[in-house]
DNA sequence: TATGTAAACGGTAATCATTATCATTTCATT
DNA sequence: AATGAAATGATAATGATTACCGTTTACATA
Protein backbone atom coordinates (compact mmCIF):
# COMPACT_ATOMS: atom_id res chain seq x y z
CA UNK A 1 0.00 0.00 0.00
CA UNK A 2 2.42 2.53 1.45
CA UNK A 3 4.70 2.56 -1.71
CA UNK A 4 7.05 5.30 -2.95
CA UNK A 5 6.17 7.66 -5.83
CA UNK A 6 7.95 10.42 -6.88
CA UNK A 7 9.50 12.17 -4.18
CA UNK A 8 7.75 9.72 -2.02
CA UNK A 9 5.93 9.40 0.57
CA UNK A 10 7.44 10.93 3.11
CA UNK A 11 8.07 14.46 1.08
CA UNK A 12 4.55 14.99 0.55
CA UNK A 13 3.96 13.83 4.16
CA UNK A 14 6.09 16.72 4.84
CA UNK A 15 4.98 19.16 2.44
CA UNK A 16 1.21 18.50 3.90
CA UNK A 17 2.42 19.06 7.44
CA UNK A 18 4.80 22.10 6.54
CA UNK A 19 1.39 23.42 5.79
CA UNK A 20 -0.11 22.92 9.01
CA UNK A 21 -2.18 20.09 7.76
CA UNK A 22 -2.09 16.51 9.41
CA UNK A 23 -1.61 13.25 7.66
CA UNK A 24 -4.20 10.95 7.54
CA UNK A 25 -4.82 7.22 6.64
CA UNK A 26 -7.69 9.18 3.85
CA UNK A 27 -5.39 11.22 2.66
CA UNK A 28 -2.56 8.70 2.57
CA UNK A 29 -5.10 6.44 0.38
CA UNK A 30 -5.83 9.41 -1.78
CA UNK A 31 -2.48 9.88 -3.25
CA UNK A 32 -1.43 6.24 -3.03
CA UNK A 33 -4.22 5.86 -5.60
CA UNK A 34 -3.25 9.30 -7.57
CA UNK A 35 0.06 7.95 -7.18
CA UNK A 36 -0.84 4.51 -9.20
CA UNK A 37 -3.83 6.36 -11.53
CA UNK A 38 -2.81 6.20 -15.34
CA UNK A 39 -5.70 8.82 -16.03
CA UNK A 40 -6.97 11.67 -14.97
CA UNK A 41 -9.55 10.95 -12.25
CA UNK A 42 -12.21 12.81 -11.42
CA UNK A 43 -13.21 13.24 -7.72
CA UNK A 44 -16.00 10.16 -7.79
CA UNK A 45 -13.44 7.99 -9.76
CA UNK A 46 -10.77 8.35 -6.57
CA UNK A 47 -13.95 8.04 -4.45
CA UNK A 48 -14.34 4.87 -5.48
CA UNK A 49 -10.89 3.65 -5.81
CA UNK A 50 -9.90 4.75 -2.12
CA UNK A 51 -13.22 3.14 -0.80
CA UNK A 52 -11.98 0.05 -1.83
CA UNK A 53 -9.04 0.24 0.07
CA UNK A 54 -10.33 2.22 2.88
CA UNK A 55 -14.09 1.80 2.81
CA UNK A 56 -15.07 4.28 5.34
CA UNK A 57 -14.20 7.33 3.45
CA UNK A 58 -16.46 10.13 2.68
CA UNK A 59 -16.70 11.65 -1.16
CA UNK A 60 -16.41 15.18 1.19
CA UNK A 61 -13.27 14.08 2.31
CA UNK A 62 -12.22 13.86 -1.08
CA UNK A 63 -13.56 16.69 -2.75
CA UNK A 64 -11.83 18.60 0.98
CA UNK A 65 -8.47 16.71 0.35
CA UNK A 66 -7.91 17.30 -3.02
CA UNK A 67 -8.56 20.79 -2.91
CA UNK A 68 -5.99 21.24 -0.27
CA UNK A 69 -3.43 19.07 -2.44
CA UNK A 70 -4.14 21.29 -5.28
CA UNK A 71 -3.54 24.29 -2.86
CA UNK A 72 -0.45 23.01 -1.63
CA UNK A 73 0.68 22.07 -5.25
CA UNK A 74 0.53 18.59 -4.81
CA UNK A 75 -2.01 17.69 -7.33
CA UNK A 76 -3.22 19.37 -10.26
CA UNK A 77 -6.47 19.94 -10.87
CA UNK A 78 -8.35 20.60 -14.59
CA UNK A 79 -11.20 21.21 -16.20
CA UNK A 80 -11.02 19.28 -19.68
CA UNK A 81 -14.73 20.36 -20.63
CA UNK A 82 -16.53 17.65 -19.55
CA UNK A 83 -18.34 19.08 -16.50
CA UNK A 84 -16.45 17.34 -13.86
CA UNK A 85 -13.22 18.14 -12.38
CA UNK A 86 -9.81 15.67 -13.11
CA UNK A 87 -6.74 15.47 -10.99
CA UNK A 88 -3.24 14.61 -11.43
CA UNK A 89 -0.24 14.28 -9.15
CA UNK A 90 1.85 17.29 -9.72
CA UNK A 91 5.50 16.64 -11.20
CA UNK A 92 7.23 17.67 -7.79
CA UNK A 93 5.53 14.63 -6.45
CA UNK A 94 4.67 12.23 -9.19
CA UNK A 95 8.01 12.35 -10.59
CA UNK A 96 6.40 12.65 -13.99
CA UNK A 97 8.11 15.07 -16.92
CA UNK A 98 5.96 18.82 -17.35
CA UNK A 99 3.77 18.02 -20.07
CA UNK A 100 0.44 19.33 -21.52
CA UNK A 101 -2.80 18.00 -22.49
CA UNK A 102 -4.35 16.90 -25.93
CA UNK A 103 -8.14 16.74 -25.37
CA UNK A 104 -10.08 14.83 -27.79
CA UNK A 105 -13.49 16.45 -27.82
CA UNK A 106 -15.45 13.35 -28.85
CA UNK A 107 -15.04 10.75 -26.44
CA UNK A 108 -12.98 13.01 -23.99
CA UNK A 109 -9.76 10.75 -24.61
CA UNK A 110 -6.33 13.02 -22.88
CA UNK A 111 -3.13 12.48 -24.09
CA UNK A 112 -0.19 13.62 -22.16
CA UNK A 113 2.36 14.86 -24.16
CA UNK A 114 5.80 16.25 -23.54
CA UNK A 115 6.56 16.77 -27.25
CA UNK A 116 8.07 20.64 -27.68
CA UNK A 117 7.97 21.19 -24.37
CA UNK A 118 11.28 22.30 -23.34
CA UNK A 119 10.59 25.36 -26.49
CA UNK A 120 7.14 25.72 -24.90
CA UNK A 121 8.15 26.16 -21.73
CA UNK A 122 11.28 28.44 -22.92
CA UNK A 123 8.39 30.55 -24.34
CA UNK A 124 6.11 30.51 -21.51
CA UNK A 125 8.74 31.43 -18.93
CA UNK A 126 9.68 34.58 -21.38
CA UNK A 127 6.38 35.32 -22.08
CA UNK A 128 5.56 35.13 -18.55
CA UNK A 129 8.39 37.77 -17.69
CA UNK A 130 7.25 39.98 -20.25
CA UNK A 131 3.92 39.54 -18.90
CA UNK A 132 4.49 39.81 -15.51
CA UNK A 133 6.25 43.28 -15.91
CA UNK A 134 3.81 44.98 -18.32
CA UNK A 135 0.45 43.97 -16.34
CA UNK A 136 1.94 43.79 -12.89
CA UNK A 137 0.93 40.38 -11.88
CA UNK A 138 2.68 37.92 -10.21
CA UNK A 139 2.48 34.66 -12.24
CA UNK A 140 1.64 31.23 -10.63
CA UNK A 141 0.54 29.14 -13.15
CA UNK A 142 -0.34 28.23 -16.97
CA UNK A 143 -2.49 26.18 -18.93
CA UNK A 144 -1.50 24.95 -22.16
CA UNK A 145 -4.11 22.61 -24.18
CA UNK A 146 -5.10 21.46 -27.39
CA UNK A 147 -8.45 20.19 -28.56
CA UNK A 148 -9.03 18.13 -31.22
CA UNK A 149 -10.66 15.08 -32.89
CA UNK A 150 -8.85 11.34 -32.56
CA UNK A 151 -8.40 9.13 -34.79
CA UNK A 152 -11.03 6.51 -34.11
CA UNK A 153 -13.34 9.01 -33.43
CA UNK A 154 -13.08 10.53 -36.51
CA UNK A 155 -13.15 7.10 -38.34
CA UNK A 156 -16.06 7.09 -36.54
CA UNK A 157 -17.31 9.56 -39.00
CA UNK B 1 -28.79 48.59 -32.37
CA UNK B 2 -27.78 46.96 -35.43
CA UNK B 3 -24.22 48.01 -36.14
CA UNK B 4 -21.65 47.00 -37.48
CA UNK B 5 -18.88 44.99 -36.16
CA UNK B 6 -15.93 42.95 -37.19
CA UNK B 7 -16.56 41.35 -40.45
CA UNK B 8 -20.23 43.07 -39.95
CA UNK B 9 -23.66 41.74 -39.29
CA UNK B 10 -24.15 41.00 -42.76
CA UNK B 11 -21.05 38.47 -42.41
CA UNK B 12 -22.46 36.51 -39.40
CA UNK B 13 -25.58 36.32 -40.57
CA UNK B 14 -24.94 34.41 -43.51
CA UNK B 15 -22.90 32.43 -41.19
CA UNK B 16 -25.28 31.24 -39.26
CA UNK B 17 -27.95 30.90 -41.86
CA UNK B 18 -25.12 28.82 -43.96
CA UNK B 19 -24.91 26.23 -40.93
CA UNK B 20 -28.96 26.12 -41.41
CA UNK B 21 -29.62 28.22 -38.54
CA UNK B 22 -32.04 31.30 -38.64
CA UNK B 23 -31.38 34.70 -37.92
CA UNK B 24 -33.75 35.97 -35.07
CA UNK B 25 -34.18 39.10 -32.98
CA UNK B 26 -33.06 37.30 -30.01
CA UNK B 27 -29.80 36.15 -31.58
CA UNK B 28 -29.17 39.25 -32.89
CA UNK B 29 -29.72 40.81 -30.26
CA UNK B 30 -26.99 38.67 -28.65
CA UNK B 31 -24.56 39.77 -30.79
CA UNK B 32 -24.84 42.98 -30.51
CA UNK B 33 -24.45 42.75 -26.79
CA UNK B 34 -21.59 40.30 -27.36
CA UNK B 35 -19.92 43.00 -29.93
CA UNK B 36 -20.37 46.07 -27.19
CA UNK B 37 -19.31 44.21 -24.38
CA UNK B 38 -15.76 45.07 -23.23
CA UNK B 39 -14.96 42.04 -21.13
CA UNK B 40 -16.08 38.60 -20.84
CA UNK B 41 -19.59 37.98 -19.99
CA UNK B 42 -21.20 35.25 -18.28
CA UNK B 43 -24.92 33.66 -19.64
CA UNK B 44 -26.56 35.56 -17.11
CA UNK B 45 -24.67 38.90 -17.60
CA UNK B 46 -25.52 38.64 -21.33
CA UNK B 47 -29.33 38.07 -20.41
CA UNK B 48 -29.54 41.03 -17.88
CA UNK B 49 -28.20 42.92 -21.21
CA UNK B 50 -30.24 41.62 -24.00
CA UNK B 51 -33.57 41.69 -22.04
CA UNK B 52 -33.13 45.75 -21.73
CA UNK B 53 -33.26 45.54 -25.31
CA UNK B 54 -35.68 42.96 -26.02
CA UNK B 55 -37.66 42.17 -22.99
CA UNK B 56 -39.35 38.82 -23.95
CA UNK B 57 -36.09 36.59 -23.85
CA UNK B 58 -35.58 33.94 -21.96
CA UNK B 59 -32.28 32.50 -20.30
CA UNK B 60 -32.80 29.20 -21.78
CA UNK B 61 -32.22 30.73 -25.50
CA UNK B 62 -29.44 32.56 -24.54
CA UNK B 63 -27.04 29.49 -23.33
CA UNK B 64 -29.20 27.80 -26.82
CA UNK B 65 -27.62 30.42 -28.97
CA UNK B 66 -24.54 30.95 -26.94
CA UNK B 67 -24.03 26.95 -28.11
CA UNK B 68 -24.67 27.39 -31.48
CA UNK B 69 -22.42 30.79 -31.90
CA UNK B 70 -19.67 28.35 -30.13
CA UNK B 71 -20.28 25.66 -32.65
CA UNK B 72 -19.97 27.60 -34.95
CA UNK B 73 -17.11 29.33 -34.23
CA UNK B 74 -18.74 32.58 -34.03
CA UNK B 75 -17.79 33.13 -30.36
CA UNK B 76 -15.30 31.44 -28.04
CA UNK B 77 -16.76 30.08 -24.66
CA UNK B 78 -14.10 30.28 -21.96
CA UNK B 79 -14.05 28.85 -18.00
CA UNK B 80 -11.80 31.19 -16.16
CA UNK B 81 -12.59 28.82 -12.78
CA UNK B 82 -15.27 30.66 -11.23
CA UNK B 83 -18.12 28.56 -11.90
CA UNK B 84 -19.73 29.92 -14.63
CA UNK B 85 -18.34 29.79 -18.45
CA UNK B 86 -18.01 33.56 -20.01
CA UNK B 87 -18.07 34.55 -23.85
CA UNK B 88 -16.55 36.59 -26.26
CA UNK B 89 -17.02 37.27 -29.82
CA UNK B 90 -14.41 35.40 -31.89
CA UNK B 91 -11.89 37.26 -33.36
CA UNK B 92 -13.02 36.47 -37.20
CA UNK B 93 -16.61 38.24 -35.90
CA UNK B 94 -15.29 40.56 -33.45
CA UNK B 95 -12.34 41.88 -35.44
CA UNK B 96 -10.14 41.80 -32.82
CA UNK B 97 -6.46 39.95 -32.57
CA UNK B 98 -5.67 36.77 -31.89
CA UNK B 99 -5.05 36.52 -28.02
CA UNK B 100 -5.01 34.76 -24.54
CA UNK B 101 -5.59 35.68 -21.24
CA UNK B 102 -4.21 36.49 -18.04
CA UNK B 103 -6.46 35.54 -14.98
CA UNK B 104 -6.18 36.93 -11.58
CA UNK B 105 -6.69 34.07 -8.99
CA UNK B 106 -7.74 36.56 -6.32
CA UNK B 107 -10.31 38.90 -7.89
CA UNK B 108 -10.93 37.36 -11.03
CA UNK B 109 -10.09 40.27 -13.28
CA UNK B 110 -8.85 39.13 -16.54
CA UNK B 111 -6.61 40.73 -19.30
CA UNK B 112 -6.83 40.36 -22.80
CA UNK B 113 -3.04 40.23 -24.19
CA UNK B 114 -1.55 40.23 -27.64
CA UNK B 115 2.58 40.30 -26.20
CA UNK B 116 4.85 37.57 -27.69
CA UNK B 117 1.31 36.36 -29.40
CA UNK B 118 3.25 36.08 -32.41
CA UNK B 119 5.86 33.62 -31.81
CA UNK B 120 3.46 31.87 -28.97
CA UNK B 121 1.34 31.32 -32.48
CA UNK B 122 4.42 30.18 -34.33
CA UNK B 123 5.18 27.51 -31.93
CA UNK B 124 1.74 26.67 -31.46
CA UNK B 125 1.27 25.72 -34.91
CA UNK B 126 4.42 23.73 -35.13
CA UNK B 127 3.41 22.16 -32.12
CA UNK B 128 -0.18 21.15 -33.06
CA UNK B 129 1.45 20.09 -36.44
CA UNK B 130 3.89 17.67 -34.32
CA UNK B 131 1.02 16.82 -31.87
CA UNK B 132 -1.24 16.10 -34.72
CA UNK B 133 1.34 13.51 -37.08
CA UNK B 134 2.30 11.70 -33.89
CA UNK B 135 -1.22 11.26 -31.91
CA UNK B 136 -3.12 11.64 -34.63
CA UNK B 137 -5.38 13.87 -33.82
CA UNK B 138 -7.38 17.04 -36.17
CA UNK B 139 -6.28 19.72 -34.07
CA UNK B 140 -9.38 22.03 -33.88
CA UNK B 141 -8.47 24.40 -30.83
CA UNK B 142 -6.20 25.29 -28.47
CA UNK B 143 -6.30 27.46 -24.85
CA UNK B 144 -3.57 28.89 -23.72
CA UNK B 145 -4.01 30.93 -19.66
CA UNK B 146 -2.08 32.54 -17.54
CA UNK B 147 -2.55 32.56 -13.71
CA UNK B 148 -1.58 34.79 -11.08
CA UNK B 149 -2.12 37.42 -9.16
CA UNK B 150 -3.18 41.46 -9.89
CA UNK B 151 -1.50 44.51 -8.44
CA UNK B 152 -4.13 45.56 -6.46
CA UNK B 153 -4.99 41.69 -5.10
CA UNK B 154 -1.27 41.96 -3.79
CA UNK B 155 -1.14 45.11 -1.83
CA UNK B 156 -4.43 44.02 -0.47
CA UNK B 157 -2.16 41.80 1.13
C1' DT C 1 0.85 6.96 28.37
C1' DA C 2 -3.27 9.85 29.31
C1' DT C 3 -5.56 14.13 28.07
C1' DG C 4 -7.32 18.41 25.76
C1' DT C 5 -8.19 20.65 21.68
C1' DA C 6 -8.20 21.89 17.03
C1' DA C 7 -8.45 19.47 12.78
C1' DA C 8 -10.63 16.17 10.12
C1' DC C 9 -14.37 13.37 9.32
C1' DG C 10 -18.90 11.34 7.16
C1' DG C 11 -23.67 12.00 6.15
C1' DT C 12 -26.95 14.94 4.56
C1' DA C 13 -28.98 19.01 2.74
C1' DA C 14 -28.31 23.00 -0.01
C1' DT C 15 -26.46 25.49 -3.98
C1' DC C 16 -26.43 26.90 -8.50
C1' DA C 17 -25.02 26.77 -13.40
C1' DT C 18 -26.58 24.34 -17.09
C1' DT C 19 -29.94 21.05 -19.62
C1' DA C 20 -34.08 18.58 -20.70
C1' DT C 21 -38.83 18.82 -21.57
C1' DC C 22 -42.78 20.43 -23.81
C1' DA C 23 -46.48 23.19 -25.35
C1' DT C 24 -46.61 27.40 -28.11
C1' DT C 25 -45.01 30.67 -31.51
C1' DT C 26 -42.47 32.16 -35.46
C1' DC C 27 -40.34 31.49 -39.78
C1' DA C 28 -39.52 30.01 -44.65
C1' DT C 29 -41.55 28.04 -48.42
C1' DT C 30 -45.26 26.86 -51.23
C1' DA D 1 -53.31 31.16 -46.37
C1' DA D 2 -51.43 26.36 -45.39
C1' DT D 3 -47.63 23.40 -44.02
C1' DG D 4 -43.75 21.65 -41.50
C1' DA D 5 -39.57 22.74 -39.27
C1' DA D 6 -37.05 25.58 -36.21
C1' DA D 7 -37.02 28.51 -32.35
C1' DT D 8 -38.87 30.05 -28.11
C1' DG D 9 -39.85 30.66 -22.97
C1' DA D 10 -41.47 28.67 -18.66
C1' DT D 11 -40.60 25.28 -15.80
C1' DA D 12 -38.63 21.21 -13.89
C1' DA D 13 -34.70 18.28 -13.60
C1' DT D 14 -29.82 17.37 -13.33
C1' DG D 15 -25.53 16.83 -11.25
C1' DA D 16 -21.10 18.36 -9.54
C1' DT D 17 -19.60 20.75 -5.75
C1' DT D 18 -20.13 23.01 -1.18
C1' DA D 19 -22.14 24.17 3.42
C1' DC D 20 -23.43 22.53 7.61
C1' DC D 21 -23.14 19.96 11.88
C1' DG D 22 -22.51 16.64 15.30
C1' DT D 23 -18.89 13.10 16.03
C1' DT D 24 -14.30 11.19 15.75
C1' DT D 25 -9.36 11.51 15.38
C1' DA D 26 -4.53 13.08 15.41
C1' DC D 27 -1.08 14.85 17.93
C1' DA D 28 1.19 18.27 21.08
C1' DT D 29 1.64 18.50 25.73
C1' DA D 30 1.85 17.07 30.39
MN1 LIG E 1 -1.65 14.85 -17.42
MN1 LIG F 1 -10.55 37.76 -24.34
ZN1 LIG G 1 -11.82 10.49 -29.46
ZN1 LIG H 1 -6.87 40.70 -8.73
Amino acid sequence: MKQEYGKGYQWCHRKIKGHGYRMTLGREAILDVLSQADEHLSAEDIYMRVHKIYPNIGLTSIYRTLDILDTIGLVNKFDFGHGRARYELAESSSGKNHHHHLVCTGCGHIVDYTDFIDEEVALLKKTEEGLSRKYKFTITNHLIQFYGVCESCSERK
